[in-house]
DNA sequence: TTTTAATAAATTGTATACAATCTTAATATA
DNA sequence: TATATTAAGATTGTATACAATTTATTAAAA
């Protein structure tokens, strides 16, 4: 069992406490005021600040503070869109390096989804639903690639959440679970085009769906 | 005039040492010796190195030290492929969007890439080059986009430079420069099909001459 | 009243001291 | 000799004190 640092704790419960609305959109933190309520010095909150900066969940103004990232519509249309690029290449390069075994661990992942559904375990269902856009990019073996893909995988989960768009209702991931069913059918096929279609209409659904909601009728 | 941070300072002095090739691959390094070095604490060195880890330009282990990254060939060829996709996608992005006024500032920079070539000030080449590199994603304004660009860009520098492959001798930098040309020609005829060719065959001309280099006969 | 200047307060940026952890070397034991 | 144990050293990880910088407040002047 390794030690887990002070700053890899309150990088976690920061990005956590977004995902959970306690840190809302734009919200202003010091240094000192999270260090506090996580009981530690300046030191490490220092360092994730950091991390989380750039990573693009955070804003850091010197000697102003730290503020929560406040995603407009066009930075998530932008990311959604450079994902669907990204995934894209990735189910490429991996589509004919898939084994049996990957299959069945893709198959897998999709029943462990729909569990996580059904138990309503949100953050359970947003870690799985991580690892299933991260399978055909940890296949393809490109580290760089893979980072990327989980980096920007994870701004849309904050950026949404902030947004209050996403995962509220459970609706948005009922829609997901046969998607992401397609995609991995089409991979079984060595289908690359049809692959990359449904990630597309995929990441475009998630998109649209934010669209709507973000309707202040809704 | 804004004072800029010393762990900014640090953290590029590190880089460009690497680019001079005063740090080599693998070198291991300690906060304090570096602290020493640059007549600072450990605590914006820390800093410093915790960005280019994140870069992937740095390993920290801990309580060990931190080691200049020391890349493989399958990880520059990684980082290669990588950048055809994204700079592919952003000409894509750009080709429809570029002005008269972009057009004439990328022959500028072409211009001054030469002039650069011709003084044999490899440091301004190679900023130079970025630019020219990241143009078409700053053009696109999808800011996720245009940073990984520019990262993957600096990987690269570092990376031939640190396993002795590229602007050691000028040769590379001379080739470069037509094939620059090249895209920007095929910007002009807003034909995104001969831009894509043309950046992804400059990029394997690259990562080509690399791996003549690589050869122990060199 | 509005603008300007000076001062105080808040916050980050940096240095330093100390604690925790890992590595290496020395020592003891089989 | 080989292996396990222990201790010492080196290095990072963290806390804290202080410096520098920015913002907010107050007071003064126009």
């Amino acid at each position: 069992m390794i030690k887990q640092k002070n700053e890899d704790i309150a990088y976690e419960k920061i990005k956590r406490a977004m995902m959970l609305k306690r840190l809302v959109a734009g919200q202003r933190v010091t240094e000192e005021w999270v260090g506090n309520e996580l009981k530690m010095s300046r030191t490490p909150i220092r360092a994730a600040f950091n991390r989380l900066e750039n990573e693009g969940l955070m804003e850091l103004v010197p000697h102003r503070g730290a503020f929560v990232c406040n995603p407009s519509d066009k930075e998530l249309e932008d990311v959604f869109n450079l994902r669907i690029v990204l995934e894209s290449y990735a189910a490429e390069l991996a589509v004919h390096q898939m084994t049996e075994e990957n299959f069945q661990e893709m198959d897998q992942l999709l029943e462990e989804e729909r569990k996580a559904y059904e138990k309503k375990d949100y953050e359970e269902f947003l870690r799985i639903n991580a690892q299933i856009h991260a399978y055909p990019a940890r296949v393809a073996q490109n580290k760089f690639l893979l980072q990327e893909v989980e980096k920007l995988n994870q701004w849309s989960d904050c950026y949404l959440i902030l947004r209050d768009n996403f995962y509220s209702t459970p609706m948005n991931q009922a829609l997901s679970i046969p998607e992401h069913q397609g995609v991995v059918t089409a991979l079984k096929k060595r289908d690359i085009a049809a692959a990359k279609k449904a990630i597309e209409a995929h990441m475009l659904s998630t998109l649209n769906d934010l669209s709507e909601r973000t309707s202040i009728f809704n």
